[in-house]
DNA sequence: ACCTTACATATGAAAATTAATATATATCAA
DNA sequence: TTGATATATATTAATTTTCATATGTAAGGT
């Protein structure tokens, strides 16, 4: 993993891509549509986001038929992950996070509820 | 502290100011000249990247006669201290950081030896 | 099998917003 | 006055958003 720091922290400075990173991290795997609905954001912001915190490196896409699931990839160098866990820890316990996460569980009809 | 999450992360999105932002706390506490000659950069630009660091709330300034110095605020929360604290262990034995804080140590004339 | 439709996601191009740099000037302490 | 640092402004560059459209996948009907 050639993850440059830069990279990394440029990739999480955007406060949607924050929040979409923390969640997934919360939720485990989340695809476009949830993110879209737990974030409220139009979906090609979500997608373009995304597409940068893959390009980090910082998350990995799975195709699983009409759906994109995004999840946190294992595979960061060890300081990274821990940056990721410490920073969740510390502050999905608060706005917006809270809400993130509140809104994600509650959305109806989500397409596979693969965790919580 | 009421450091917002992506204050501290959009701060540290600007490659110079991770860099400022690790050998400050690799060198306790760092003037603008200092971390214009480590960093290669004039001197507007460190002060302005500076600013910002203060404004997010991640350093705090001291003034001494005609230096001011620079250090990592304890105050910030705790995850937010860790966080510099393991990305600083984690990639501070790489490119550029090392050099950073080579040219920092080994910089003729330094106002102050305030430590190493 | 084929065609159509619907849906989730991605991408292209333009506009809008924000950030960074260079240069010049100001402040402030000794 | 000198030297260290900060700020103001203009310019350039980078990022983000919007809108429209494209791609790919599944399901239904013929």
């Amino acid at each position: 993993m050639d993850l440059q720091a830069d990279d990394f922290y440029s990739a999480l400075s955007h406060p949607m891509r924050l929040r979409a990173t923390l969640l997934i991290k919360q939720m485990d795997e989340l695809c476009v549509c949830e993110l879209t609905h737990a974030l409220d954001q139009a979906q090609p912001v979500i997608s373009r986001h995304l597409a940068q915190l893959k390009e980090a490196g910082i998350v990995l896409a799975r195709k699983q038929g009409l759906w994109v699931y995004y999840r946190i990839n294992d595979a960061l160098p060890s300081w990274a992950l821990n940056v990721i866990h410490i920073t969740s820890d510390g502050i999905t316990n608060s706005a917006p996070y809270q809400a993130d996460l509140q809104a994600c569980t509650t959305m109806p009809d989500r397409p596979n509820q693969v965790c919580c």
